[in-house]
RNA sequence: GGGGCUGUAGCUCAGUGGUAGAGCGCUCGUUUCACAUGCGAGAGGUCGGUGGUUCGAAACCACCCAGCCCCA
């Protein structure tokens, strides 16, 4: 079967992934006796759909997987979806809305019935899309995070946690979305730098005629549940108003001037007013001094009853107008300055977040934070980068309580019951609650469950284990946890990486995994975050389509250096198309070749030089990639393969052979196609990590449809391989003529297919052997006349004029030129050579005469230079004389 | 305000103390029997600045300039 010209992915692509499938090669457990390697999956959300950071992220783990796959590891990519309580559950409202209808229309149990279809349609469009990327996840043993057995463990996790004191209820400010109506995390709130205004407002004191006070807020209509004012202890200017009462504008309240270190003298007047239920400083004002909390908003952000008539049902925004213009017509607004300031808006509603009081449950993260922190200090949890531990640390040891319900429907309903009198009971199932409750109250009392469900983040922190079947013993636990690695981006280092190391540690008493790889960001070709609002998206599919899901996994590859973004260009994709093409095409001229892989061949028994020098590369290779995806230095590994499989074995090896295919002697010709067939396979495999399909398909072409898969088959061991210094001597010698000899035609304009003789001048034995060694692939690739090679004498010296000049070590290679060559270019060229060489002697002699450095360098390093001198000195030399001969 | 990252060829980026690199783009040549998604060649850099450490700095340290990110 002939290969085509051109490599067609979408010809390939689904058929290659179909034979995995089918052969189940991606499922872990095949061979017992094998070490597993596990990696989690960062689940997407159920309702994602993929973008370039996704195609980073799995495309790095799945090139770990398939490697530690071949390497013989019994390899478990762990895959699922977690449920996205808000996003999956606004999908399904925005649906709703759609028919005229919201939620409560359904009531609960049917509302969530809806969203389970809307999964069973909608959901899970995401592991469509891993799977064009050429994931090879385990999708047997997909989890979600609503599954039965992950629900479960995550009661269990809450009924412990509660038991222990480490899950509490408690009423405090949290972060409230008025619009979805539910407390998010601090995580999910996003500051955005918003320009307003900075009102000075002031209020009466009492018993003083004319005597104010002036306090600034950004936020006017606050001032409606103010309950004091504070001042600086040291502040001098308010000692005497300390402990008197202003009277609250618009309300009437009596509010008392305190003193606290919360008050910056710096600041404006010096004086703030204090809200302690609208505003997170205020209420630690606030518990600090038994202050009353007043709070003025509803769910939705209105004005309650605690707010005077006037102003009750108004909403936040409209209400600061109307109070800015009721304070202005009582000549109480000092000043209106223009001013910027963070807001905090929900993630994803987008709405101003509002400080509100409320009964939540907390895990005391703080608890939980020591063992975490003490697990990537002592390294048995590692960051690669290392730098991102420090972001990991810094967060963890200020790390707050961490509030866990959400005042939605989908998700893990708390399991929390309350009695008449709220009494709490905490438990696995409804029975078991009832049965505490019964004992409790001593008679069966009706219990009412608490209607929250869970931060979406609290089921995945339990990931690592909950998937593999936790909190049931099962023999997936024990042969998989704890992961090895995991791959995630820094924006979840909080959210996700700090959670599951704290809970791996406290319910498995082991680290979730050993490494910790943080890759970049991917943004767009300015540097910008991709993000829909700026239209600067790009959709990772459209660039299968266009070039292949290999040359989108090799690019990406290529560009996750460390530590650094990645900016994303379609030129880059469409460069490792054409690599992707290049070896397409080397397959193809093995096949035309008649280069067929023998299973038998040995790379040790090779005779011909160029044959134990690809041998070698390509042992150099396979353990240059290794090291580099051991290192998780996937750019190392791209960019050796590249420069490998193009630089090396298309541009010369391939090159080197055609005449020995091209010709009949027998022995060298079978020695020639079985090295390149090998070769050719050991680079399917070494490169099968990163373009898993081209790979497979092409190995299924040279070896059968019924030969082993390449997906399972062996990383290259070539440890009986060597690397021959003289082979390695002789293989650059040669290369570097034949480039040099293609500089001077080209720069002397001689003509593309002109065949030209050389002749050696004064070249020592080695060189002599060498090129006639090698005469017939010089000859052939550096378009040259002669059967052999001529070595210069009397009676062979070419006349001046007729001659370029190329230096190669001790050697001066005189190419003939028919009649004469350009003088002009040829000395132009000779004189920039000279020049080059002449600044290169400058600077080591330089070196050289400096004193302290022939006395204190290693001696090696001084030989080293030297030896340059010596050798950029012939060079000079050889140059002046070529030089002189042109006049 | 605290913390972190980045600055190297026109562009995107490698490069952890000893001869400045790659891909793309550009220029020139080239449709020869694997590949024009190719082949060959070339031009292009005072490595952001200043100072320091060192025999030696693109690399290590300090400060400055510019850009980006996270946290408060």
């Amino acid at each position: 079967m002939a290969l085509d010209k051109t490599f067609r992915p979408s010809e390939v692509e689904n058929r290659q992934y179909a034979r995995w499938e089918d052969a189940k090669a991606f499922a872990a457990g095949a061979n017992p006796n094998a070490k597993p390697y596990t990696i989690a999956i960062p689940p997407p959300n159920v309702t994602g759909s993929l973008h370039m950071g996704h195609a980073l992220n799995n495309t790095l783990q799945d090139i770990l997987i398939r490697f530690e796959r071949m390497r013989g590891r019994d390899a478990l990519w762990q895959p699922g979806t977690d449920h996205a309580g808000i996003a999956t559950q606004m999908v399904v409202e925005r649906q709703l809305a759609e028919q005229g209808k919201t939620r409560h229309d359904l009531g609960r149990e049917k509302f969530i019935e809806t969203v389970w279809d809307w999964k069973a349609e909608s959901g899970g469009i995401i592991t469509d899309q891993l799977r064009r990327m050429g994931a090879s996840a385990d999708w047997d043993r997909e989890r979600f995070t609503m599954d039965e057995g992950l629900s479960k463990a995550v009661r269990t996790v809450f009924v412990k946690l509660h038991q222990e004191g480490l899950i509490y209820r408690d009423k405090r400010l949290v972060n409230w979305d008025p619009k979805l109506h539910t407390a998010i995390s601090d995580l999910e709130v996003e500051q955005r730098e918003t320009n307003g205004f900075m009102w000075n407002f002031k209020y009466p004191v009492e018993g003083s005629e004319n005597t104010y006070i002036t306090v600034a807020t950004t936020r006017p209509e606050t001032m409606l549940g103010d309950t004091a004012v504070a001042v600086h202890p040291s502040d001098e200017r308010y000692t005497d108003l300390v402990g008197k009462f202003a009277i609250l504008p618009l309300v009437g309240r009596r509010i008392e001037i305190i003193t606290d270190e919360h008050a910056d003298p710096e600041a404006g007047t010096g004086a703030v007013k204090i809200t302690p239920a609208h505003d997170f400083n205020d209420f630690q004002v606030g518990r600090r001094h038994d202050l009353e909390l007043v709070n003025i908003f509803d769910e939705n952000a209105h004005l309650n009853d605690n707010a005077p008539e006037k102003y009750r049902g108004m909403d936040r925004f409209a209400a600061r107008k109307v109070i800015v213009e009721d304070m202005s017509a009582l000549g109480l607004v000092v000043s209106v300055d223009n001013h910027t300031l963070s807001v905090p808006h929900g993630d994803r509603s987008g709405v101003v977040i509002e400080p509100w009081l409320t009964d939540q449950w907390y895990v005391n993260a703080e608890k939980l934070a020591g063992p975490a922190i003490d697990a990537v200090e002592s390294g048995r949890v590692k960051f690669v980068p290392k730098q991102w531990e420090n972001t990991y640390f810094e967060w963890m040891r200020n790390i707050q309580p961490w509030c866990i319900s959400r005042q939605i429907w989908w998700g893990h309903q708390i399991p929390a019951w309350y009695g008449p009198d709220n009494e709490i009971f905490v438990a696995m199932t409804e029975d078991e609650a009832q049965v505490a409750a019964d004992a409790h109250y001593g008679e069966a009392t009706e219990l009412r469950r608490d209607s929250d469900v869970l931060d979406t983040w609290f089921s995945s922190a339990l990931w690592p284990f909950s998937t593999l079947g936790w909190p049931d013993d099962t023999p997936e636990v024990k042969r998989y946890y704890p992961t090895d690695a995991l791959v995630t981006g820094f924006d979840i280092i909080f959210f996700w990486v700090a959670r599951m190391i704290m809970m791996g540690l406290h319910f498995m008493d082991e680290v979730p995994f050993h490494t910790v790889y943080i890759h970049a960001l991917v943004r767009d070709e300015a540097g910008q975050k991709m993000s829909k609002s700026k239209g600067n998206v790009m959709d990772p599919l459209e660039l299968v389509d266009e070039y292949g899901a290999d040359a989108l996994r090799f690019t990406l590859a290529a560009m996750a250096a460390q530590g650094r973004d990645i900016k994303m260009s379609t030129n880059r994709v469409e460069g490792y198309r054409n690599f992707a093409t290049k070896l397409w095409n080397a397959a193809r001229f093995c096949e035309m070749n008649d280069c067929v892989l023998d299973p038998s061949f040995d790379p040790t028994t090779v005779q011909s030089t160029v044959n134990r020098w690809i041998a070698g590369e390509v042992k150099k290779t396979a353990t240059a990639v290794a090291a580099a995806i051991d290192a998780y230095k996937f750019n190392d590994a791209a960019s050796a393969l590249y420069k490998f499989a193009w630089g090396m074995f298309c541009d010369w090896h391939l090159e080197f052979i055609k005449p020995v295919l091209m010709g009949d002697n027998g022995a060298e010709k079978t020695e020639a196609q079985a090295t390149a067939a090998w070769a050719l396979g050991q680079i399917l495999h070494l490169m099968h990590p990163f373009m898993p399909f081209l790979t497979e398909e092409i190995w299924e072409r040279i070896t059968g449809e019924n030969a082993d898969m390449l997906i399972t088959s062996n990383w290259p061991e070539l440890d009986g391989v060597k690397v021959d210094d003289q082979v390695s001597g002789d293989m650059a010698w040669t290369t570097e003529l034949i480039s040099k000899i293609r500089t001077v035609r080209s720069m002397l304009n001689v003509p593309a297919k002109a065949e030209i003789p050389i002749v050696l001048h004064g070249p020592s034995p080695e060189s002599e052997r060498r090129i006639n060694a090698y005469w017939d692939e010089i000859k052939r690739l550096a378009r040259l006349d002669g059967d052999e090679p001529l070595i210069e004498t009397a009676d062979t010296a070419p006349p001046d004029v007729a001659k370029a000049s190329i230096n190669h070590g001790e050697a001066e290679i005189f190419l003939l030129l028919a009649e004469s060559i350009d003088v002009i270019q040829e000395k132009n060229r000779l004189e920039k050579e000279r020049n080059k060489v002449a600044a290169e002697i400058a600077g080591i002699e330089k070196k050289l005469a400096n004193k302290a450095f022939v006395d204190k360098a290693p001696d090696h390093v001084v030989a080293t230079q030297h030896e340059r001198k010596a050798s950029a000195q012939a060079t000079l030399n050889q140059l002046n004389e070529a030089l002189a001969r042109l006049g």
